[in-house]
RNA sequence: GGACUCAUAGCUCAGUUGGUUAGAGCGUUACAUUGACAUUGUAAAGGUCGCAGGUUCGAGUCCUGCUGAGUCCACCA
């Protein structure tokens, strides 16, 4: 027992100090076993979420930690065999555009003036630094997590298994290569999933069009009106759809009517997805540049398939116009002929109005730029059998998700997903473990199909992803003429097996998968750990963790949401010059509830600054009045009142009532302390613990043992018998070492430099969680 | 249009099988304090728990409707 320094308590120091001393050895290692000796009572595993290898975290991210390090330094309170893995994540798309736009573009460079060699490595040694900063962010945050495990997304042992899920996935016919419908972002030059994919009101025009019907008397009444926004994709149309129900066109389902400009004939044909009374009711089938008039052609083409509708592409992916377009536009740019389009359907008599409306575009959420939905060939992963074992998975429990209010958005989800496109046009990432015995060309005819050719023997031919003659999916090059796939894999096809890749990286798989708990930020619900349950399903037919804790979005400190824009952020700098990083992490759970947002403002902080502060001055008092005891190595060995009582009747003291009431309340404190942990109910928990150290411990009962542990003022005598002073003392350190380790999981720092003088008595042979001193 | 969430003290938020007098932090007011701590203590003020119904012996809590705020999804071709 050390006398803590006078005055108040030097966060910043002691947090360094405690720092070195954490990172000094191994403590954190999987591997790492207590000095104890008393067996594990079970493990307790849990992969961290890897954050995007390219920026410093952010606040979101970081308190993020503070939940799983609360779990896990808890959980080795406890005595579980504890695996933490931290990783950083290369961040395919994201990681190519911001490495493009910090670096490249501000030496004015493009990433075609490199190889994709040496693009590759460029990024990767910029990615290097940044993993090296965030693990150091990590730390400083008290992270516990076994850092020697570090692993980054690209690392070979993790690229070779990505590799191999892609192969067997491809072999169970789960993963296909197939042209489809896709999110085009015309900025990113790529397809985007749908997961990634945001939501924008803007005005736009909408103008109503004459289409002429196809009769033979050549009536010129004879026409429909199609209300669109979309005026420049009618050469894409190959139907005209109406409602079923609708009275005012029924009749005309399976005549022909004219598209504008061209006369292409295409027919009438109906669909409940029609809106009756939107626009005119009549609506122009796009299958090619519309996602629901994809499914409308789908749906049509299954229940009529003597009268099938095409597809016809008219946008390339340069956004140009190709296929069955007028002479005059072919090849232009469709938003800079745009003007001109409609000049020409004005003077044709073709337009009858336009007017103004508000109109929801889908954007990238990366890049935000409009998606232009398209027909391409690339490949797909087939969910549809993992609908059911998704939704099983957490209306059985099987994962636990906290909130289990958030599960009404995973259902939803669920229920609309179709087929991921998994392949990106992109350089950064795993390259497709997919060969070609020749080139590739995907063009579209002037008939507007999409036709993939391969060039065999100097012939283009059809290709053919079936004949093996054509392509091959394996790592290794079949032969010097083979041709790898230029695309990369979606990055969620790596993040979304991360449980599973961690751990049999490092050999730690049949021990500890299924993991115990993620910790995520709720938006990440759908985007990130649904593929991980959809993976884990379809590798193991088992689920990639047990509970799922959701954590809400961090906001600013004047309570909005958090932007650079608004100068409401904080940053870790501060908070460790200011603050520390225990009220920081205090801030994180102090009254808030999985799932919900809450903002780090100044006041919080300043308040559990002021919080740290008190657990080392109430320390401060306990130290300075047990100078003169000399229990402690028998009195360290107990972890339960029951017994500590006990140990004070044999030493023939005598425990005074207000002592005795207060380890009563302590045991039940406890109690309580681990029902509200198992229950992942840490804001009630963090509030009463700060209720009551605070107004219980330190208010009432530290003054009450002053009359039992200090000397008279007049006399210098003390006030009681020695027997009820040594009672007092065993006590209020007792019950004093009960709050620092309940306090631990959430203040890690000021508990830890506590523990270090009262306990361990500078011996600093490990740190304070792997001792057993929980009555659990 | 659909789903979900929120509405509790001046502010930010807790309040999980419905059960005494509804809590915390910050802020406010008054007083105290040379010996753990002014990053302190003691005490006080402050709420018809959004509105209107309903179920119940009993509702902040459950149900219905309404109002306002937000999020997600769908869609407005």
């Amino acid at each position: 027992m050390k006398i803590l320094p006078k005055g108040q308590y030097d966060y910043q120091s002691s947090e360094e100090q405690i720092l070195t001393f954490w990172h000094s050895k191994n403590f954190f290692s999987t591997e790492y076993k207590p000095k104890n000796n008393i067996p594990f009572n079970g493990s307790w595993t849990l992969i961290c979420p890897p954050p995007n290898a390219y920026d410093r975290p952010h606040i979101g991210n970081l308190s993020g930690y503070a939940y799983m390090d609360a779990m896990a330094r808890y959980n080795r309170m406890i005595g579980k065999h504890v695996a933490m893995i931290p990783g950083k994540d290369h961040a395919g798309l994201e990681g190519e555009a911001t490495y493009i736009k910090d670096v490249l573009d501000k030496q004015g460079k493009s990433k075609f003036d490199f190889s994709r060699d040496e693009f590759y490595r460029m990024v990767w040694e910029h990615q290097a630094k940044f993993q090296k900063i965030i693990q150091e962010d990590e730390k400083r945050i008290g992270l516990s997590a076994d850092f020697e495990k570090d692993l980054y997304t690209l690392d070979p042992r993790v690229v070779n298994m990505v590799l191999e899920t892609f192969i067997e996935l491809y072999n169970r016919g789960l993963i296909y290569k197939g042209v489809r419908i896709v999110n085009w972002d015309p900025i990113a030059k790529s397809t985007i999933p749908d997961n990634q994919c945001a939501r924008k009101t803007r005005q736009a025009r909408l103008y109503y069009i004459k289409y002429y019907l196809d009769d033979s008397n050549q009536d010129i009444n004879n026409f429909l009106i199609i209300a669109t926004t979309r005026p420049e994709t009618i050469f894409a149309d190959t139907a005209v759809a109406v409602n079923p129900d609708d009275d005012r066109y029924n009749h005309l389902i399976g005549k022909f009517i004219k598209i504008p400009l061209t006369n292409k004939k295409i027919p009438i044909i109906s669909s409940k997805r029609v809106v009756r009374d939107f626009g005119t009711g009549v609506l122009k089938v796009t299958p090619a540049h519309a996602n629901e008039d994809w499914e409308i052609m789908i749906e049509w083409n299954r229940e009529n398939p003597d009268k099938k509708i095409d597809v016809v592409n008219v946008i390339d992916k340069e956004s140009c116009y190709c296929g069955c377009v007028p002479s005059h536009y072919k090849g232009k740019n469709v938003y800079s002929v745009i003007d001109e389009l409609i000049n020409e359907l004005h003077e044709n008599g073709h337009i009858e109005k336009i007017e103004e409306v508000e109109q929801n575009v889908v954007i990238s959420d990366r890049t935000k730029a409009i998606i232009e939905p398209m027909i391409t060939s690339q490949w797909f992963m087939d969910v549809s059998e993992f609908k059911d074992p998704l939704r099983e998975m957490v209306r059985t429990k099987a994962v636990d998700v906290h909130p289990q209010n958030m599960l009404g958005r995973f259902y939803d989800w669920v229920n609309k997903m179709r087929d991921w496109a998994i392949s990106r046009n992109l350089w950064w990432g795993y390259r497709l473990p997919v060969w070609y015995s020749g080139e590739l060309k995907e063009t579209i005819d002037d008939d507007g199909h999409v036709k993939v050719l391969i060039n065999i023997n100097n012939q283009w031919v059809d290709f053919d992803p079936k004949n093996s003659d054509h392509m091959r999916v394996q790592i290794d090059s079949p032969g010097d003429s083979w041709k790898q796939d230029d695309d990369i894999l979606d990055t969620w096809f790596s993040s979304g097996q991360w449980p599973y890749l961690t751990l049999r990286t490092y050999g730690l798989f049949d021990a500890n998968y299924p993991t115990d708990v993620l910790v995520s930020g709720s938006d990440l619900l759908v985007k990130w750990d649904l593929t991980m349950m959809l993976f884990s399903w379809a590798k193991y037919r088992d689920v990639p963790f047990r509970n799922l804790y959701l954590t809400g979005l961090v906001k600013g400190t004047d309570g909005q949401k958090m932007s650079k824009s608004r100068g409401n952020t904080i940053s870790l700098d501060e908070i460790i010059q200011n603050y520390g990083v225990d009220s920081f992490r205090l801030c994180c759970f102090y009254q808030n509830k999985a799932g919900r947002s809450y903002a780090i403002t100044y006041d919080k902080l300043t308040t559990f600054r002021n919080f740290n502060n008190k657990i080392w001055n109430a320390s401060k008092f306990v130290s300075m009045n047990l100078e003169d005891y000399s229990y402690f190595d028998e009195l360290n060995r107990i972890n339960n009142v029951s017994e500590l009582k006990k140990f004070i009747l044999d030493k023939r003291w005598i425990l005074d009532s207000k002592d005795n009431e207060f380890l009563d309340y302590i045991d039940q404190f406890e109690n309580r302390y681990h029902k509200l942990f198992a229950k992942y109910r840490f804001g009630i928990l963090t509030e009463e613990l700060y209720q009551s150290f605070w107004h219980e411990f330190c208010d009432k009962y530290i003054e009450d043992t002053k009359n039992r542990l200090l000397k008279d003022k007049n006399t210098g005598d003390y006030k009681v018998s020695e027997e009820i002073r040594r009672a007092t003392q065993t006590a209020i350190y007792f019950i004093l070492k009960k709050y620092i380790y309940m306090l631990h999981p959430f203040v890690p720092f000021v508990t830890e430099i506590i523990w270090q003088n009262i306990v361990e008595d500078s011996k600093f042979e490990e740190p304070m969680m792997y001792t057993r001193f929980f009555n659990i």
